[in-house]
DNA sequence: GCAAGGTC
């Protein structure tokens, strides 16, 4: 008897083959490794996919509609696969004359896919006669035996509901780019790779809405009434906020602030809470990613390759995970205790309580527990992995922390007649807190005051402000939101984000969707409607379940959707010239990047076989052309000599006119100074990188604040926002050295003020000015 | 080549 046992990927074979027999021997095959055992006579091999071993391609290859379609080798599809082969082979090979099959993937859809493709293609269609399913919800020894002991069998309807995802997914995203791209070359000749599909195309549609609704956003102007006030207790100027709020009336604005001139505040209440601050929640993919962009300004692409490059390295787990919980099984204890050997944990380790409990969230995974170190101890990373080791390793010892307990004194005034409040925040208790350093304590120092007290009032200020559009989303915004939404998978979307980019539908570090990715989204709604919304998944997923309940046939419902996507292929081919032209249009205006001496456009044109170069619109009357240097950007600045755009390249980054004849070289960005930074006070430059220039700490890379040039400066308290320098009374007694809490929060680290000699006399009755700072 | 989904 011989049996042959299929898992989904190299790490679930190894620990399905430990846990089946103590006496298995890991084998390799060429770079694959494999395992063998004997049991009472017989003998089992116990043999992996990676993934998707096959693909869909097409039957006849490029004539017109693509509606025919086989499984191939991935490897034989796609050239970067090649090392899918070596899998394939191993699979064939060891899996002759084998009498028994036990198909061992995850327990879903494209994992009972995988297991069914592999045994058809691999091992031979007969071996589908012969064999069993596994059903395990988690990788433990308990798990696996008791799967293997009482074996299903294959279910052919969940099978079915696979097939029918891949093929859908496949007719309509291939068929519908193809004919879009199609429509451009035929009416102009020019290549543009457009695409389509099921989940980038709802992608695309959320960030076009909110770019239609940044567009149609008139701002409003508003007032704040803000009260700087020298607070016993506290080194630097408190600001009180007016009750009001945002007042959208100028003339009440005027009153109150009239209202208050002349006046001292006098202290109304004071209100004392404890919050409670439970420690996080294990990561799971999504969350991981979300916080190394907030932390590192990582994208979630770059995240998700790091993670997993630790994982196979060995240093921590399986990344692709949506599940927030710990459980025991993974050695907790054991965990702890090998990272304590590390003297950057051992302390933090060291303050834990036995036994360890971890604070778990809601979400779970049934194949993989929340990402955690795996105990190993990394010697050497690149800084960038070292950095999101770090993070995965410190939430990890977090989680196990205690409560943490928040202290907020809410301190409500009148100046005159008019309500002002001020809030003050510290962690009474840290807790967890003290067990990572990426989590910055709140540490307000509070006032010694009580009801009725009266404060010295510096200034009222009447701040003229706008209200703002909603904000752009970024890659980490833009993951949750598709999280929210339901689109796509965990291991998917920070490569359907990145596809917009590729496309150049979209570009920005806060995204922003230009003329290309507005006008694709509007002709397919023109042309269906369903494939821009997310109705699209909500339909696949009701269909896809009826099959595997066994209500629906596979086969009916692709042919229905062949017959639907004729008529939204033959509605495109009617208009073709049409779309063609339009399309190429909005993708000209996208590649503007300023204005030729000639009155034409300069556009960005990507060349396949060389590098991109910048050319005039008007060609060929105006043959303009200028090469780009090897990783430039094109500035939104124009050259002062010329009126050229301006350009970055280089490393170290440095700034010249497109022309290089021109000579007119741009200051080197380091030059610029725009600010004073809200974390460390050295100054704000304007910098440039990937995504275009931002405003960046001329302290880096020490200190990492980093803004958008749209964004305002954050408010400190005692700072007036529209400049960032500290107002010359927000001092206190001499060389005292005042510690501030920043605002924003990128470097996870304190900002540190050294204060001006001297805050005016805390004599109450003194008068001051109120000075106006806006109309 | 075009999609989306697994995994290195």
């Amino acid at each position: 008897m011989h049996e042959v046992i299929i898992c989904e990927k190299p790490k679930a074979s190894e620990k399905i083959a430990s846990a089946l027999s103590k006496n298995s021997t890991k084998k390799k095959y060429k770079k694959v490794s494999y395992y063998e055992f004997e049991e009472n006579g017989n003998k089992t091999t116990v043999l992996t996919a990676v993934g998707h071993l096959y693909s869909l391609a097409p039957k006849n290859k490029n004539k017109g509609r693509l509606f025919d379609v086989e499984w191939v080798p991935l490897y034989a599809k796609d050239k970067k696969k090649k090392y899918v082969k070596d899998y394939v082979d191993a699979i064939k090979k060891f899996s002759k004359n084998a009498d028994r099959f036990v198909h061992a993937c995850d327990y879903d859809i494209e994992g009972t896919l995988i297991g069914y493709n592999a045994l058809k293609y691999a091992c031979g269609e007969n071996s589908l006669d012969n064999a069993v399913r596994m059903k395990f919800s988690t990788l433990t020894n308990e798990d696996i035996t008791a799967a293997y002991e009482k074996p299903l069998n294959i279910d052919f309807n969940q099978v079915d509901s696979g097939i029918a995802r891949h093929v859908l997914d496949f007719l309509f995203g291939v068929n519908i780019s193809k004919s879009l791209t199609e429509s451009v070359m035929e009416t102009t000749k020019r290549y543009i790779q457009l695409s389509a599909g099921r989940v980038q195309t709802p992608t695309l549609a959320i960030l076009v809405e909110r770019e239609k609704e940044i567009q149609k956003f008139i701002p409003e102007p508003y007032w704040m009434i803000k009260a700087d006030l020298d607070v016993p207790g506290i080194d630097e100027l408190v600001t009180a906020d007016h009750k009001a709020g945002k007042i959208f009336d100028k003339n009440v604005a005027d009153e109150i602030f009239a209202d208050c001139d002349g006046k001292n505040a006098v202290v109304d209440g004071i209100d004392v809470r404890e919050t409670v601050k439970a420690p996080p929640f294990p990561f799971d993919l999504g969350s991981l990613q979300s916080e190394a962009y907030a932390v590192f300004g990582f994208s979630p692409k770059k995240t998700q390759q790091i993670a997993q490059n630790l994982y196979t390295e060995g240093f921590t787990s399986y990344p692709r995970t949506s599940s927030q919980k710990l459980p025991k099984s993974i050695g907790v204890d054991k965990i702890l205790k090998k990272l304590s050997y590390s003297g950057s944990f051992r302390n933090q380790i060291a303050k834990l309580k036995k036994p360890y409990k971890p604070n778990e969230g809601k979400k779970t995974d049934a194949a993989h527990p929340a990402i955690h170190p795996t105990g190993v101890i990394p010697k050497e990373l690149s800084t960038d992995d070292r950095k999101l080791y770090e993070l995965i390793t410190y939430r990890f010892i977090s989680v196990f922390g205690e409560n943490g307990l928040l202290e907020s004194m809410k301190t409500s005034l009148k100046i005159g007649d008019q309500d002002f409040s001020f809030s003050r925040k510290r962690m009474a208790k840290l807790g967890w807190m003290e067990l990572t350093p990426f989590k910055k304590a709140e540490n307000d120092s509070f006032p010694t005051i009580s009801k009725d007290d009266e404060l010295l009032v510096e200034a009222v200020r009447s701040e003229e402000k706008e209200t703002k559009p909603p904000a752009r989303y970024n890659q980490a915004s833009l993951i949750r939101e598709l999280e929210k939404r339901g689109l796509g998978t965990k291991s998917t979307r920070a490569n359907i984000i990145s596809i917009l980019y590729d496309r150049k539908f979209v570009e920005g570090k806060k995204i922003k969707v230009n003329e290309l990715g507005e006008h694709l989204i509007d002709t397919l709604k023109e042309y269906s409607n369903k494939i821009t919304s997310e109705e699209m998944t909500r339909e696949f997923e009701t269909r896809l379940e009826d099959i595997i309940e066994g209500s629906v046939n596979k086969d009916n419902i692709i042919e229905e959707a062949k017959i639907e996507l004729t008529s939204i292929l033959d509605d495109i081919d009617k208009n073709k010239a049409v779309i063609g032209e339009q399309l190429y249009k909005s993708y000209r205006e996208s590649r503007v990047v300023g204005k030729c001496k000639c009155g034409g456009n300069l556009v960005l044109i990507d060349s396949p076989r060389s590098n991109s170069f910048v050319g005039c619109s008007g060609y060929p009357e105006c043959k303009s052309t200028f090469s780009l240097p090897r990783g430039a950007t094109i500035l939104k600045t124009t050259c002062e000599e010329c009126g050229l755009p301006m350009i970055s390249f280089g490393k170290p980054r440095q700034r010249a006119c497109l022309d290089p004849k021109c000579g007119k070289d741009g200051q080197e960005p380091s030059n610029e100074i725009v600010g004073v930074c809200p974390d460390c006070g050295k100054d704000l430059i304007k910098r440039s990188g990937r995504y275009g220039e931002f405003i960046g700490c001329s302290a880096f890379p020490k200190c990492r604040y980093t803004r958008s040039l749209d964004e305002p400066a954050p408010e400190v308290s005692g700072v007036p926002n529209s400049t960032n320098k500290p107002i010359k009374a927000a001092a206190k007694k001499s060389g005292k050295t005042a510690v501030k809490k920043a605002t924003a929060k990128k470097s996870g680290k304190t900002a540190v003020k050294k204060a001006t000699p001297k805050k005016s006399s805390r004599k109450v009755t003194k008068t001051r000015k109120v000075s106006k700072r806006s109309s």
